[in-house]
RNA sequence: GGGCUUGUGGCGAAACUGGCAGACGCAGCGGACUUAAAAUCCGCAGCCCUAAAAAGCGUGUGGGUUCGACUCCCACCAAGCCCA
């Protein structure tokens, strides 16, 4: 779209000369980098903490967050300051209503982008993610956005990474305790384990007191927040680590889209499972998106069922252990014909290595190598037919009593439940279709409601329970529900299962085989065994490391194993106490995933310097705990957090999480770390559609006669709303718009496109009309050509009075988060001051000193630059972000006479001027008398005159 | 397939708890200023029918509740996101 638009602040040369103080492109950078030096020399925007010199404490507080960027080598995108500024604008304007305002920013500068991309130019990650740092920081200070720098860090900074290896250290050392529903100190349950003498194995042969070192370790383990596990991970090979189940989205790497292998691996987890009812519960107490609580709700995925065993059958005669299922679905018990592994289940190894009569080794082994190279995605796809290949064994339905057969099938998937299925081919489509491909028993146990089960398809929903009765106990005529009850209750009682919670929610698999991250504190001795390093040993430094490219195999070799100097050390050396100081040890070498570093970098803020504690107990107090003015429940914590949604799930599960935990242990005083949390909008670009759908990028299109034409083809094509992307060249560079029209303009167009949480697309041509709304302001304060103060003399009541309305609806838009109409509203105030063109003394018109000095600090939060300027230069030494935000006099904006429309009919058909507080009766009358009102009624007599005094007459007919 | 969100002029949008739909901006049109243009200032502007007005029609579609619905309820359509 390159047609010529000329440049909104391109003058001739005549012109400059005569209007040299213009509030031009060139004019508008230099005021704005000159304040931005200003501020930053006078650290106007530093935030004191309690203890400080010169704090108040009878302030209230607001901690705004905003979420931290992750620096990439491209610097910033328009997406990033939409959020910034609407925080910015927010916290502008509570400083100067007189609160404690901490508004601070950092950096996540740890994990895989920022490797990959040191990969593929060679040059160290330290050295990328500072320069991308400075990138960004450049950037966002151009805006002029009122952070408080003191605050600055990167979670890169040894100082601060210490405090992510302790928070690791204190789940490491603490356990779930299930009958208080809290984290305690693992110390307390080794405690509890040596007093009982527990069994420290699964065959009960082996007691706590006769227990060696390891065994009992790998007892407690089953315990631990931050324990050990062999887990089915996901192994990218090409990225050279494991991913959470998370980061693989559809069988591919969320980062860089390669394949994803699934494969058995020790690896440190979090039992993030242990905390799945309080997570679900307790986002009751945040007042989030409902999108987000719902997405998260769906996350950790809770379903109440039952877990049924099955025993298996060899030869009629039960063998080992029972195949254990679970189901949501137990009253279809009776209509289970067969049942499903999935092919990595222990069982299907098992037969494998002691085959049944009927099973046909090759074919099973066969199917199973195929399956595990197959996504999850791709075999859940498949949904027309299914694969799978009978296992030769039966296990015994413990409600009918017959025997079943035992499927492999990989429609049904390791991760979720126990990795088997009870099929109930009559009410489950997915079996219905396996049981018609491999002709097995459909069974008939539901009539359900409103749907007539004929055999061509599964009927699935709630009904009454049919051909569901056996000698022990019948489920006929039973409601689905009581159904569900009564047979659980006959499974329980038979030992055949129980009442279980299942969580689609999984332990989170927290490590990676990667270098740039935080390495975990923790070594190996000869034996296995792990042992932390004392936290007065912290940080456990990250090795340079010349060589760290990642090691591409099947099986995962994490680079800092390269690192041999530091990997292979003493307990002594590294900091391990309760060994002896020579003992040798390994360090670990796998590292945290990126997550970790994002998980409390909030708290952090309170009290970054704090060189003894993660954060001091005082500062942690006074930022996140909320007083609610209203007194209602509020979880405490941020009282503001903006970022995008696609953080919805994982960053904000995860953060909190560690927030609980920290909670439980007694070292953060709130349930929830973001009281408040808010999305931004994803900022949209055009793009041009061909007839046959297809897109088009917009450098590769004309606008003729106000019609979009490819220029190749000279085809008409559609303009349509797009992501940006650089395939469509529709990507827009902040630094590019600031050059054209400087910060405060910027900010005021990104906050003027509409709502803050909706999804806009950016129009250039647009940007214009903000610009000028600011050139308007400039002419209305200052003279063009000779730079000096304009005021009017006299003082204009009516702008007096609207002024008044408009610090009323800008204080009431900003704390809406309704950025777009407060601007609206500054728009209508500027306009109706401005000076018409014929009037040659500028004192007779305008704003008056008063009403200036109130206008701009109205502007100030929005455009600070152009604010300060005028501020300025109306004689303020003290800046007017120290200034205190105007106030209103409602006696101004009380009216003595109101508009009362008149509708006959349902239409408006006249409009009365009335006393504001006319009664009803009067309202009525005058309605009546009306002559448009007596024109439509033609004659008719009302049927009904519904009055609302102060708003309207209706007249039915 | 299920859940959530959104749908208002040529375009971005506003209308807070049901009470004058379209504030404000872009694009457009007209006028003033100018030799002319740019810039600026003053106006017009939902659609339709009109010389103009009046009337009529209008918040994705269809129904409902209500004196009154962009707003609440039901169904449907379309787009987006999440889960399958």
């Amino acid at each position: 779209m390159s047609q010529s638009s000329p440049s909104p602040h391109s003058q001739s040369t005549s012109a400059q000369i005569e209007t040299p103080h213009r509030y031009a492109a060139a004019f508008a950078c230099a005021l704005e980098v000159t304040w931005q030096g200003a501020w930053e020399r006078d650290d106007i925007y530093r935030t004191l903490n309690p203890g400080d010199v010169g704090f108040d404490a009878s302030k209230p507080k607001f901690y705004c967050l905003d979420m931290f960027p992750y620096p990439s080598g491209a610097g910033l995108h328009v997406g990033h300051p939409e959020g910034y500024t609407a925080t910015d604008i927010l916290c502008r304007y509570k400083r100067m209503q007189g609160s404690n305002v901490l508004h601070p920013m950092g950096w996540d500068a740890f994990g895989l982008p920022a490797e990959q991309y040191a990969i593929q130019t060679g040059v160290h990650p330290q050295e990328t993610t500072r320069k991308a740092i400075a990138t960004f920081k450049r950037q966002l200070q151009r805006f002029g956005f009122s952070y408080d720098w003191n605050r600055e860090f990167a979670t890169i900074e040894p100082e601060y990474y210490q405090w992510t290896q302790w928070i690791w250290l204190q789940c490491y050392h603490a356990y779930y305790d299930e009958t208080t529903q809290r984290a305690r100190p693992i110390a307390e349950l080794e405690a509890r384990f040596s007093a009982q003498n527990v069994c420290v194995d699964d065959s009960a042969s082996v007691r706590w007191s006769a227990a060696t070192p390891l065994q009992r370790q790998q007892h407690v383990d089953r315990y631990r927040l931050a324990y050990l596990g062999t887990q089915t991970v996901n192994w990218c090979p090409k990225l050279g680590t494991v991913l959470a189940n998370e980061e693989v989205i559809n069988g591919r790497s969320e980062r860089g889209g390669f394949p994803v292998m699934r494969k058995p691996l020790r690896q440190w987890m979090f039992r993030i499972t242990a905390y799945a009812d309080r997570l679900l519960a307790d986002l009751d107490l945040v007042s989030w998106p409902d999108s987000t609580r719902a997405m998260q709700a769906e996350w950790i995925g809770r379903s109440e069922g039952a877990e049924i065993r099955f025993p298996v059958l060899r030869d009629a005669q039960v063998e080992g252990d029972a195949l254990v299922v679970f189901t949501t679905r137990a009253d279809t018990i009776f209509g289970a014909t067969f049942l499903v592994l999935a092919p990595e289940h222990p069982l299907v190894a098992q037969i494998l290595e002691a085959p049944h009569a009927e099973t046909d080794v090759a074919a099973l082994r066969t199917y199973i190598d195929a399956a595990k190279n197959r996504s999850d995605i791709d075999r859940q796809a498949s949904t027309k037919t299914k694969s799978g290949v009978f296992t030769g064994a039966f296990a015994r339905n413990p409600a009918t009593g017959g025997a079943i057969p035992i499927w492999v099938a990989d429609y049904v998937l390791m991760g979720y439940g126990t990795g088997a299925i009870m099929a109930v081919p009559a009410h489950d489509q997915r079996d219905f279709d396996f049981a018609r491909d491999f002709t097995l028993p459909i069974v008939q146990v539901v009539d359900v409601a409103g749907a007539t089960f004929d055999g061509t398809r599964a009927v699935a929903g709630e009904g009454l329970a049919v051909n569901s009765s056996a000698a022990t106990f019948s489920l006929n005529g039973l409601s689905t529900n009581a159904a569900k009850a009564t047979a659980i209750e006959a499974i329980e009682r038979a030992n055949a299962g129980c009442l279980r919670v299942n969580y689609r929610l999984r332990d989170w698999l927290f490590s990676r085989q990667r270098y740039w991250g935080e390495p975990f504190p923790v070594v190996f001795d000869a034996e296995g065994m792990h042992h932390p390093i004392d936290e007065s040993q912290l940080p456990v430094a990250l090795p340079a490391l010349a060589d760290f490219q990642p090691i591409e195999s099947d099986s995962p070799l994490p680079p800092l194993g390269k690192a041999r100097e530091w990997v292979e050390t003493t307990a002594g050396a590294a900091g391990v106490k309760g060994l002896a100081p020579h003992t040798p040890v390994r360090r670990e070498t796998n590292t945290m995933p990126n997550w970790a570093g994002s998980c409390w970098y909030y708290l952090r803020y309170c009290d970054p310097k704090n060189a003894s504690r993660f954060v001091s107990a005082e500062a942690e107090q006074y930022w996140m705990t909320s007083r609610r003015s209203d007194g209602s429940m509020h979880s405490g914590g941020v009282d503001l957090y903006i970022g995008g949604a696609e953080h919805a799930v994982l960053h904000l599960l995860y953060a909190r999480f560690w927030h609980k935990v920290l909670f439980d242990l007694g070292h953060v005083s709130t349930p929830e770390p973001f009281g408040r949390l808010f999305h931004q909008g994803m900022i949209q670009s055009h793009a041009y559609q061909r007839a046959d759908g297809s897109l088009v990028a917009i450098d590769l299109v004309d606008e003729v006669a106000g019609k979009f034409v490819e220029r190749e083809s000279g085809a008409v094509v559609t303009q349509i709303v797009a992501k940006m992307s650089k395939t469509l060249k529709n990507v827009v560079n902040p630094d590019d718009v600031i050059a054209e029209y400087g910060a405060d303009t910027f900010r005021l167009y990104e906050m003027y496109m509409g709502p803050l949480d909706a999804a806009k697309p950016w129009n250039t041509r647009d940007i214009i009309g903000v610009f000028r709304f600011l050139q308007r302001t400039w002419r209305l304060a200052i003279d063009e050509k000779t730079g000096a103060l304009l005021v009017a003399a006299h003082e204009d009541p009516v702008l007096e009075r609207l002024l008044h309305h408009t610090i009323q609806k800008v204080g009431e838009h900003i704390e809406r988060l309704a950025f777009n109409s407060a601007i609206a509203s500054m728009i209508e105030l500027v306009n109706a001051a401005t000076r018409p063109m014929d009037l040659s003394d500028p004192t007779k018109g305008g704003l008056s000193r008063a009403q200036l000095s109130r206008f701009v600090q109205l502007l100030a939060p929005f455009a600070p630059h152009i604010a300060e300027e005028i501020w300025s230069r109306m004689g303020n030494v003290l800046s007017i972000h120290l200034s205190t935000w105007p106030s209103f006099d409602p006696a101004l904006l009380e009216v003595t006479e109101i508009e009362v429309p008149v509708q006959v009919r349902g239409k408006v058909r006249a409009r009365l001027l009335m006393p504001k507080d006319a009664t009803a009766a009067a309202l009525e009358a005058a309605a009546l008398q009306h002559e448009k009102v007596i024109e439509a009624l033609a004659g008719a007599i009302p049927k009904k005159i519904i009055v609302v005094p102060g708003k309207m007459v209706n007249i039915v007919v």
